[in-house]
Parts: C-alpha cells; sequence; structure tokens
DNA sequence: GAGATTGACGAATGTCCGTTCTAGAATGTG
DNA sequence: CACATTCTAGAACGGACATTCGTCAATCTC
C-alpha cells in the first residue's frame, strides 16, 4: 500500500553521521543535511522526525557501528595487554587516515550539548560509562595474565579513559600520527610490567 | 571628547567569557549576550565589532588571565614535580567548584571551532603548544631533580596534554572529585618514581 | 554655552533556520 | 481501472539570528 520510499534509510543516516560527525550539530542545517543525503526537507521529516530526533537516530548508528566496532578490539583480544594496544592503534589509525580526523561524535557532541541538554548528557555519561568498564575488564584481565606493573590498579581505567577523550580532542588538530601513537603508548607503557612489551 | 563609555570593558568582557563558556559560540546569541552583559546590541559591535571579534577578544582574555594563572603555577613551584601537581590540585579543585565546571573554553571551542575555522584552529594549536612547552620543563626539571621514573621521557609532556584535554571533557559530565582526582593522581603516578611521592 | 563628537538605546533589516504545507507521483487493493 | 495510501518535490511559514540605522543623550573644546 502507498509509495515505497526511493531512498535508502540506513545510507542516508550514514550520510547525516558523516556530516553531524564533521560539521557538529548546530554546524549542520537541515538545508545542508538535505543536499549532503539528496532528500528533501519534507522526506526527512516523514522519515526521521525533528532534527533532533534525526540527531539521536545517528547516535545511535555510530554507537552501534563506529564505537561498538571499536570497543569490540578490546574484548577480541588474545590478551587484556593486547586488546588495549589493538583498541588504541585502530584509534590512532582512524584518526590520521579515517572518518575519526573528526575526533569522536560522542565526545565531540558532549562537549557541545552537554551542557543544554540534560537527556543527550546521560546518554554520553552512559557510553562513557561503558567504555571505562571494558577498559577494566581488559586490565583486570591483564592483571590475572601477569603482565601488568604492581602499582596499576582499577582507576587505571579512569586514566585510559581521559586519555582517550583527550586523544579525541587532539585529533580535530590533525597533529600526525607520531603525537598521537606517543600519547598511546605512553599511556600504555605507564601500565604494563617493565621489560614486557 | 564626545559622550563616555557607561559600561565598563574588561567587566562586559568577563561576562561574555563566562556566557560563551558556558554555552559555546553557537549557543549563545547576540541577544543572549546583550542582556547577561547589560548593553545593547549598538554599542556591543560599535564596542567589539563582529560576533567573531568579541569572541576572539573574549578568547585572549581567558589566556591572559585564567590560563596564565594555571600555568603560572607550574613554573613557580618549588620543584618540577610540585609543579604538575600543584596545576593539577588547581583544574581539579576548578572544576568540582569553579568555573571549569564548563570545562576548558579552549578545549570547548576547538571541539566546536577548529573544523570550520582554520584561523582559530592555529590559535587553539598554539595555545596547546604552549602548555605542551609548560609540561616538557616541569618534565626537564623534575628529571635533574632525580624525581623521575627512569621510563619516563619527554613524551610524557604529550600524554599530560591529553590528560588535560580528556579531563576537560570529562568535567562537563560533572563526575565528582574522585574521578577527577584518580584521573590526575594516576597520570603523575606514572610518570614519579615509585615511593617518592 | 554653542557646536561637534561620541556613545546608548532600541527598532528595523535581511538572511537563514527548523518545520510544515500543498501538489502531484507512485504503489497497493478491490 | 478506480481508490486509498504513502511517498517526493519544493514552495511557504514564522521565528530567531547577526548586524545596521536613526534618534537622542552626554561629554569635550573653544
Amino acid at each position: 500500500m502507498g509509495r515505497t520510499r526511493t531512498f535508502d534509510v540506513d545510507e542516508a543516516l550514514d550520510i547525516a553521521l558523516d556530516t553531524f560527525w564533521e560539521r557538529g550539530f548546530d554546524g549542520t542545517s537541515i538545508q545542508v543535511l538535505c543536499r549532503a543525503m539528496d532528500v528533501q526537507p519534507g522526506s526527512v521529516y516523514a522519515a526521521f522526525g525533528t532534527k533532533r530526533d534525526l540527531f539521536v537516530a545517528v547516535l545511535r548508528r555510530y554507537l552501534e557501528t563506529v564505537s561498538a566496532d571499536a570497543v569490540q578490539r578490546i574484548n577480541s583480544a588474545p590478551s587484556g595487554i593486547r586488546g588495549l594496544r589493538d583498541y588504541f592503534a585502530h584509534l590512532v589509525d582512524a584518526m590520521v587516515d579515517g572518518r575519526r580526523r573528526w575526533g569522536c561524535l560522542v565526545t565531540n557532541s558532549l562537549v557541545e550539548l552537554a551542557e543544554r541538554d540534560p537527556d543527550l548528557a546521560g546518554l554520553f555519561q552512559l557510553h562513557l560509562a561503558g567504555l571505562r568498564t571494558s577498559f577494566a575488564g581488559a586490565i583486570a584481565r591483564a592483571r590475572a595474565e601477569g603482565d601488568l606493573r604492581p602499582a596499576a590498579g582499577p582507576e587505571s581505567a579512569d586514566l585510559l579513559l581521559a586519555v582517550v577523550q583527550g586523544m579525541n580532542v587532539m585529533a580535530k588538530t590533525h597533529p600526525g600520527r607520531a603525537v598521537l601513537q606517543s600519547v598511546a603508548d605512553a599511556a600504555l607503557d605507564g601500565l604494563v610490567a617493565p621489560g614486557d612489551r
């Protein structure tokens, strides 16, 4: 019944994702969005609701694809330390070459919107807590595997979380691979037992 | 000659600073700004030029007061390590109690504007480089004073820079003192020689 | 104190924003 | 093939935005 949609919703969502990611929420007008997606305003509102609704859908898609893919690397590694190293290596690569040259959509949006949108702020905080838990899991695993410096405790998960947020900020200045790599290495070298790399 | 200004420029600039700091560039309309400063649009444009001009003036004021005050703590301490500890302690305090509960104006603006305003991006990058240099100086001093872990090198300045940026992001989620303190402690404990705190 | 100059006020301007509306095109059902 | 339904295209809408302008008030110089 009725006319069938002529554009692919997920495809349009991916384009909206890249647009919001690069330009931020306020920096992305519906008009720009429509041009990028090649869809008219009426259709956008019919399919996604308001601009904020669309943004939430984009955010969900980001968490399910980009973010989930990154976190996956922590847990599916052969060891706790390797999981962390793989995660950071992938982060650095994506910041130099890939879409993470715009930083992280969650970090960017947290900085831009948390102060004025408590609901979104809660969502961001939840995501950060999830990442922290993944870090804590990998650290606990590394501890069991004997790869950790004695002084490194569970509070190291908070440090890693801060380092990742900081790298997300620094990525927006396009500092080159060396700097980002150095930050990641320094953060992890502070955890692992000396001479165990 | 002619009528004298009835509002204090620096005072107005401080109010604009707080407003931009809390709400961001796009989130702060001229109207909101005028209401906060208790100055009419015409006077604002006569005194400061465009919104972007005003923002640059605000940024300069931030660097000369808030930021300079923070960096000052690094260099004026009795030792390299103490300088770093004082700096982070002050950061945590301001994030819990003070104006840094909105993060850092430079970090916030970098995330919001760097992608679309290359001139501002250069200014942000310059500021980050300056902070990095201060960290490097304190680290070199601590090395000379024998307070540093052997593995800690100059690349630790980049790590500290990332940690500060990350704390600025996390501050916007209002995580409470414990988390921020733990991040700062973990970052510094990774530098100092064991049992030398 | 007259004239010139500068600032304050606040209404006005044009543009762009998010959103909605109208018209028509495409599909499903009888 | 008619009808109901759901989509697309794009014009239209009200409001908010950054910025400017016109009018009047205050201050300086002579």
